[in-house]
DNA sequence: TTAACTCGTACTATATCAGTACGAGTTTAC
DNA sequence: GTAAACTCGTACTGATATAGTACGAGTTAA
């Protein structure tokens, strides 16, 4: 089944949670607490997200996480880049891993770019806003 | 890294090659040789794809598989579901499986269909034959 | 100084993926 | 009629990815 890791789905969960109080740190933990998810498994998914930069974390007491841009600027292919590192429907379309040994006189090699680009371009155009306004 | 399976890839490789002789009743094993893959994976790959109709095999000697229906009424949507069991995004779009916990009150519940929906109609648009004329 | 936070790595259990093993059944050619 | 060239079907196995847990260190506010 082509699908969206856990990880991923929950890291739309919690930047859709913080697009509602863009302004405020949001504790990580309460959050856990109150969607009964797993703290620790949570935080790695936010840390990620920090990482590349689509949200922004205040440490110690009182601190916690909230974005870093607008939801309407966070698009779903930047999430699943945070957190799967990106998008390869076959493995020749992938930059870092090497590349296919079939990659001659493959006759799906020329066509593969083409599918590739329209999901991701499906993915770069909805952003975390558009997942809350269908609410 | 969000991906199509290694059968999937290798199931449009054989749809692609089948779409070249569409005709013929080309031999797997032979196929196997040629593009130096293991017969009895793409043998499971096939079946799954004669199973959903997508080709057709004759077997005995001088057998193999040929489409069943042209290239460009092939869509890689159909084989992702052939091979994959289809495309759930989320886990609560999935048809089979148990709704996830979260569902009530979840943020992204509303939204997520949206995007499933244009992902599919992504893969549902291409088909074999764009494939192959994108050579 | 302690409570409430995040940060970072290492580990583990489970599921999925990728592939192999084995043998049965079907059709054509000789 | 039998051998060769095919497909069919299930069961098994090894490798890799997923979905967590464990543990402790570092940071800030009250
Ligand atoms: S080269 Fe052909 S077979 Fe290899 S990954 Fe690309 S598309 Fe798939
Ligand atoms: S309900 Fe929310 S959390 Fe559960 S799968 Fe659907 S989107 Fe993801």
């Amino acid at each position: 089944m082509l699908s969206l890791s856990k990880k991923t789905d929950y890291a739309l969960l919690v930047l859709t949670t913080l697009a509602q109080k863009p302004k405020d740190y949001v504790s990580l933990r309460e959050l856990a607490i109150k969607k009964n998810l797993p703290y620790r498994f949570l935080a790695q998914v936010a840390r990620a997200l920090v990482h590349d930069g689509l949200i922004i974390s205040r440490e110690g007491s009182g601190g916690g996480y909230r974005l870093n841009r607008p939801a309407r600027k966070i698009s779903v292919s930047d999430v699943v880049t945070a957190i799967e590192g990106g998008v390869a429907l076959a493995s020749c379309l992938s930059h870092s891993e090497t590349e296919c040994a079939l990659a001659v006189n493959c006759p799906l090699k020329k066509g593969m770019p083409s599918i590739q680009r329209m999901v991701l371009k499906t993915l770069t155009k909805k952003t975390v806003a558009d997942l809350l306004a269908a609410k």
